[in-house]
DNA sequence: GCGATAGTTTGCGCCAGCACAACGTAATTG
DNA sequence: CAATTACGTTGTGCTGGCGCAAACTATCGC
């Protein structure tokens, strides 16, 4: 992160940390607290896997600041990214799947604090708490609805225009305005853009360099600002050869 | 489908047909038979839409006998297929995602016969019938491993090791031992197959020549046969380049 | 301030897989 | 049994994007 983040403290955590987001959005102040009472807080560095694919799902988890990258990675050791999370999401949510594994590996993208409860606890969520399953189920849906569009992007789409899909999604879910454009507010490099495209670093980084040259974006390392997000727009759609 | 499958009296449905899935088999027969009755079956011919992407989720479905292809169009009008569903399992789950559309097009891929719900009971059941809700979640969390697979397969193999990835998955799920080999048992095309692996037809049509050339597969009109599953295995996992 | 490390850029050659195209063949219809 | 339609095969040429390689540059730890 840029400016270090208002550090909260980590004994006792404050209701309204919970309030606004969606799962615990129709909670009582009382149920909130209870709810913090039993989950436990932990600030993750960046870069730091949260849990591992195939690990027994012991916790699910609130990202309560920062960015998880959801990974898979293949039999022959490269990573494929899956899914970004940002703040205010649950993951690691193997339970509300009927999983007893988690299914990907989560990584920090960025320096992170999430919340979390031990599984058991789930079950006890979804009935107690009201609205909290259907919140966390239109969760899971809009990360099918994600998965899907990525599927059909990487059937149809030519690189460059999966590359410019990225980025405009990224900075729609993290984007900040700046004054020198739309700039993606945290920490990613050539390599992670290339494992959420299924390309190489290679063919990402001349993309990104073209598109500079054309005025559409700068970028710094690990830093990227979208100048001109509309050509880019135009770029995703165009010359859908297949 | 080869032979005329056996017809089931239309009118009355027997419990039997629901007591062995999953999502039902804690249930008494009581419980099955009111489930029954208060759903509508329907044959579908091969190649018809039960439902299209976008509509108004007003049905779940639990498909009988058949197949299902779980389809996207792109803007640009050409298909990917998402999922198939094997006979067995419920589809046009929506409400289990906190969905009020359907987030795909569902096309049989042979003749099929479909129970359906209005989406109104599906509170209902997953309140009041014993493991259903459990056992749904589960099929949502198998389906979200899939595409997650999927995903990792498109960014990471060849069209080769697609292709054979592919008809190795339908063999496993859709399987039918016939004297020549695994045949897969039911109606599907190199377009199909093109729509799965995210190519072309003519690929696809290409590599199954070579295939059938090394006596790995026979493939008539329609109709595919694994004669030695073990070479496609080494295949689908061989050469991977990046 | 100086390596060391992690991230980025760029050039070059090559080939898997696509576009295009034409033809062959099995099923279907009336 | 024509005629028609749907499905499958195969050839040719071309190119997007990868593999490989080498150099460059921020950033960090000491």
């Amino acid at each position: 992160m840029n400016e270090p983040a208002p550090r909260k403290p980590l004994s006792r955590l404050d209701e309204s940390l919970l309030t606004g987001l969606p799962p615990f959005s129709r909670l009582e102040r009382r149920q909130i607290r209870t709810i913090l009472d039993q989950g436990t807080v932990r600030r993750y560095d960046a870069g730091i896997a949260v849990f591992d694919e195939g690990a027994p799902a012991q916790r699910f988890f609130m990202l309560l600041d920062g960015h998880i990258r959801v990974v898979r990675v293949t039999p022959t050791g490269e990573q494929v990214t899956a899914l970004h999370i940002p703040s205010g999401e649950l993951f690691g949510i193997a339970p509300a799947l009927g999983r007893d594994t988690y299914p990907a590996t989560a990584i920090t993208a960025s320096e992170s604090l999430a919340l979390s409860w031990p599984v058991r606890l789930w079950q006890e969520f979804v009935t107690r708490y009201d609205g909290f399953a259907t919140e966390t189920y239109k969760t899971v849906g809009k990360r099918v609805g994600e998965m899907n569009t990525r599927i059909v992007e990487m059937a149809t789409q030519h690189v460059e225009q999966r590359i410019a899909n990225a980025v405009l999604r990224l900075a729609n879910q993290n984007g900040r305005q700046t004054d020198e454009g739309i700039e993606i507010d945290f920490p990613i490099t050539r390599q992670d853009l290339s494992e959420l495209t299924g390309t190489t670093l290679h063919t990402v980084s001349r993309m990104l360099s073209a598109w500079e040259k054309d005025g559409i974006v700068k970028s710094r390392r690990k830093r990227i600002i979208l100048c001109d997000p509309h050509r880019l727009v135009v770029i995703s759609e165009a010359h859908p050869t297949r």
